[in-house]
DNA sequence: TGAACGGCTTGATCCAGATCAAGTCAGCAC
DNA sequence: GTGCTGACTTGATCTGGATCAAGCCGTTCA
């Protein structure tokens, strides 16, 4: 089986490790591309992981290098500064991967080495991989490596839509963009309706995410909900009453 | 040979055209990655176009899918919005790849259909692949496609440090992280020192890059002039006095 | 039941960088 | 030379969103 059952590692749910076949995004994340044979190699180069909302995934310095799926959860891929400044650069959703951030050259040396951590939102499964053993599947199975690459060049060119979202859109356009792709993003994971769900993040996530201030986020929130656009229940229940309007106000 | 001579892509120099061996970027291109046999495969399915100062080449729309090369020159990937907005995601020199900006999925389709469209800032020749010829090659050769997940993993962690630049970064910062990684850029291109360089852009496409305006940009750069970190002979030349300084500056 | 706390909202003021408005300076045509 | 043009610099003023400062409101825990 994939890990030792006794690990700090080891799953919460019943006596068995859960193997790579059952798991919750074996359809929708990066495995997709392995039949149900060729899964048993990655099963067993896999282990699981649980993170507490808060709770941190250094991918920093040089020990760490692993690659990791999350399974279960929301978490943040957060890129600091030694002075103490943070800026979150993607959300991760189940079936997402990670990897990018700690991307090493073929001679195992990493050019550009800013710290990136993944922070746990709410909390988290995540399925690692060390980099090494992840290079020989990847080279085992072009299929696999083929859809890596599909996923990180759609990841690049979101990063590339967001860098125009931080240089030019106004505090309403921002806001108004993080509802519309939450919306659109937790509808493809539950498949469900666009029209009403929850926030993942807190308003001082949001804040960082789209580089307002949380009195900022707050201000445009109550200015989309005094002009109908959304509704709010409560502080993380989101209903999109006009959701055509919110697209247009987000800039599409 | 790989294309039609009397194209209006037809390279100037001499009446045969270059093939990909004796490409100026034939080793630090993408196509490190191919066997000189296996290059003859590269330039069957590549032409080469020349691009006059300011001149686009367009990602927009569903007819122009191909992917691209480029050897010669300096060109800005540029995003766009309908309201006539626009930010620089990326500076291409030569042995730079493009095709992010227009990777679709496997269906075809390419979901985030935002305009993007490179535009020439010298004169540039790009070598030119079409989406589905290319993608052919992907397969036939799995180590280009290696080497091509390679390079947009870090095209990805470039992307984020740029999201980190736009959302946290002081106009001083901004200033100096510009200068000192086109100083870095420009030494691994000519194999000479960092201490003198030009500068590819003008003012105006400085501020589009780092997302001020050009009286911004010109204050900071006197001010990096006064502080003796820099010294400027003419408008593009730019002498590194204090590199170290520079790159303190910058947030490194 | 109430008090302490954390997450959110709202109002008042401030400031980094935008915007507006002159310059300066080099190159070039005549 | 003189005037023109385009790219850059510099100064004065303005402003969107930050910062500072109270509240508000639901939850938890004694």
């Amino acid at each position: 089986m994939g890990h030792d059952k006794s690990s700090e590692y080891a799953l919460s749910f019943g006596d068995e490790p859960t193997p790579c076949s059952s798991c919750a995004v074996r359809n929708s994340s990066l495995c997709v591309a392995l039949s149900v044979d060729e899964l048993h190699d990655l099963n067993v180069i896999s282990h699981r992981k649980t993170l507490a909302p808060g709770q941190h995934h250094v991918f920093e310095g040089d020990q760490v290098r692993d690659f990791a799926n999350v399974t279960n959860g929301v978490a943040k891929l957060v890129r600091s500064s030694e002075d103490g400044r943070m800026q979150i650069v993607g959300l991760l959703f189940p079936s997402d991967f990670i990897g990018g951030a700690v991307w090493a050259d073929s001679d195992g040396h990493n050019k550009l080495s800013e710290p990136y951590s993944i922070e746990a939102v709410s909390e988290v499964e995540l399925c690692v991989f060390s980099r090494r053993e992840f290079h020989t599947l990847l080279r085992r199975y072009p299929s696999l490596e083929h859809t890596l690459l599909e996923r990180t060049m759609s990841e690049l060119q979101i990063a590339r839509d967001w860098m125009f979202l931080l240089g030019r859109k106004t505090a309403e356009e921002r806001v108004a963009t993080f509802l519309f792709h939450v919306s659109d993003r937790i509808q493809t994971l539950t498949c469900k309706g666009t029209q009403s769900f929850d926030l993942p993040l807190g308003r001082a996530d949001i804040a960082d995410y789209v580089e307002l201030t949380i009195e900022t986020v707050s201000r445009q929130i109550s200015k989309l909900r005094k002009a109908g656009v959304i509704e709010m229940q409560g502080n993380r229940h989101v209903v999109a009453i006009d959701r055509d309007r919110l697209g247009e106000l987000a800039g599409y």
